[in-house]
RNA sequence: GGCGCGUUCGUCUAGUGGCUUAGGACGCCGCCCUCUCAAGGCGGAGAUCACGGGUUCGAAUCCCGUACGCGCUACCA
């Protein structure tokens, strides 16, 4: 535990949806924020107005909500330290520009988009070492400034990095990193429609905003030089930096649309739980230093720290995540999955079916620990909600015999003689068959399995028989006892 | 190309100089449980700790080099 209350931010630019990678970052700095007792504010970086889409920022809170990330700061709640949407602040960026362009540490750069790609292109075919601006703008005289102005020339400000200099990065995962400023470019602060870049936006707000510890993705540690270099010229100290481990996909390239889903949104649609998402990607870069891989978010926050962060880069593994979603799943009670179960049936082929909470409850009890996702139920126990139109033929194969049929019927006059049957009695019912016949139960039991669900697989025949009912299992029989030696017939044929 | 970062089973990881014949988890295989399928339990295969040099009585662990991978290199974030 750290001696003071830290502030730590997520920022993310409202690009339409939340990579996760941006809730593995996000997660880190709650983590970090709760554990220590600090501040957490959310601030929307929005400087890129050709990157503007309609309701990203409301999607993007909806889904940190959804997430279980709380902030303390930010649009919806306030905050000392606003606005929290960097297009709100533009004053803030021109005023420090300001005393930047006084201090000669920023210029104004006047050079065409056009002579920029030159310059790029003469260095690339030179060989130079880097690739950088070439300062030209840095001579022109205060008349030459003044009277571009007066003509509203189109410019930027540039920072005026001085080369020669050695620059340090202090980073709790990565420890120090140093860079010298001969490879470090004369970075656009202010774009020419007035708008700041990242790098200035973000160091003027962390500063403004009192952030104490930015925790961010390794992508960032190449300009966090710029970073620093940004709040010596302005005379602010620096916060301590911690540049997280990037995700990976299969090949090990940075985590991306193209080889998959990466929205967390498309995870929740799928039917992952925010507890297994949240619990998963906390896992990817972090160790608790034990063998624990099962956590809830109160523990996460009891046992993070930033020293405890890896350096190297992970692959998002879905099999893990699917198993993962398996035990969380198993952790959470029937009437936890129920709205869930509900809402998916609403949204299946079954919305007109009127099915009773108490069923469902049932069907739930039987398939809980069978189940990957909620949905589960419908693919795999669709016995539950139709009748079985189909019946499995490696089943009937292996399991329909002789004495299936005659085995069957006995059963089904006796079940038709039950009255309000409880579990128990069908269990007394089957056990009474199989002994007169003096056969084993399994040989009425997987007969009796098909018929009932069409396949070969699912809970405890006792349960699908208790929940289905005495009807509807009469009914099923029959209609086995139908079709199935049929079946059986033309598959041997 | 330049700069930076990284490199332990297929994947996520433990390991911070002797406790390590490198531990756990997912996945895979087998066994047990059992009316099936799961869940659970037990076991197995799977890593010459990227490679090469040092330092040391002793290195996955410290140092140097090489290779490979990744990131950044925009008036994107």
């Amino acid at each position: 535990m750290i001696n003071f209350s830290p502030r730590v931010r997520f920022a993310p630019s409202p690009t339409g949806y939340l990579h996760i990678g941006g809730l593995r970052t996000a997660l880190f700095n709650y983590l970090f924020a709760k554990h220590n007792n600090g501040k957490i504010v959310l601030r929307i970086e929005d400087t890129d107005r050709n990157r503007f889409v309609e309701g990203a920022v409301e999607n993007l809170i909806e889904i940190l909500d959804w997430s279980g990330i709380y902030f303390d700061e930010g649009p919806t709640q306030g905050g000392d330290y606003g606005p929290y949407f960097q297009s709100k602040r533009l004053e803030l960026y021109h005023s420090y520009t300001k005393k930047l362009l006084d201090d000669k540490k920023a210029y104004r750069c006047f050079c065409s988009p056009e002579r920029l790609k030159e310059l790029r292109e003469s260095q690339q075919k030179q060989k130079l070492p880097q690739i950088k601006y070439d300062k030209h703008c840095l001579n022109l005289s205060e008349d030459e400034i003044q009277n571009k102005l007066n003509n509203n020339e189109r410019y930027v400000i540039r920072l005026n990095v001085q080369p020669g200099e050695l620059v340090h990065v202090n980073d709790i995962v990565r420890g120090r990193v140093e860079f010298n400023t001969d490879n470090i470019d004369d970075q656009i602060l202010i774009k020419s429609d007035g708008y700041p870049t990242y790098h200035l936006a973000n160091v003027v707000d962390d500063h403004l905003m009192k952030i104490t510890h930015v925790i961010r993705g390794e992508e960032w540690l190449s300009s966090t030089p710029k970073h620093i270099l940004l709040y010596d010229y302005l005379e602010w100290e620096h916060p301590v930096f911690a540049h997280l481990p990037l995700l990976l996909n299969t090949d090990k390239s940075k985590l991306s649309k193209r080889q998959g889903d990466v929205a967390v949104e498309d995870y929740r649609d799928k039917g992952y739980l925010k507890e297994t998402l949240i619990n998963f990607v906390a896992l990817l870069g972090w160790n608790a230093g034990d063998d624990q891989e099962y956590y809830d978010m109160e523990e996460l926050i009891k046992k993070f720290t930033l020293e405890r962060v890896n350096k190297s880069g992970a692959v998002f593994n879905i099999e893990k995540l699917n198993w993962l979603n398996g035990e969380h799943i198993r952790k959470k009670t029937i009437d936890d999955l129920l709205p869930e179960l509900k809402k998916l049936l609403r949204s299946s082929k079954y919305e007109e079916l009127s099915l009773t909470d108490e069923y469902l409850r049932l069907v739930l009890t039987a398939m809980h620990e069978r189940i990957t996702f909620v949905k589960d139920i419908i693919t795999n126990s669709w016995y539950f909600f139709e009748r079985p139109t189909q019946y499995d033929e490696k089943t009937i194969k292996k399991r329909w015999k002789n004495d299936s049929e005659s085995l069957l019927k006995q059963f089904l006059d006796s079940v038709e003689g039950l009255e309000n049957p409880t579990k128990e009695d069908f269990e007394t019912v089957l056990k009474k068959v199989t002994e007169n016949n003096n056969v084993g139960l399994g040989r009425l039991i997987h007969p009796l399995r098909l018929a009932l669900s069409g396949v070969g697989y699912g809970p405890g025949i006792f349960d699908l028989i208790y929940i289905l009912g005495k009807e509807e299992v009469v009914e099923r029989i029959k209609k086995g006892l139908d079709i199935l030696p049929k079946l059986k017939n033309d598959i041997q044929n």
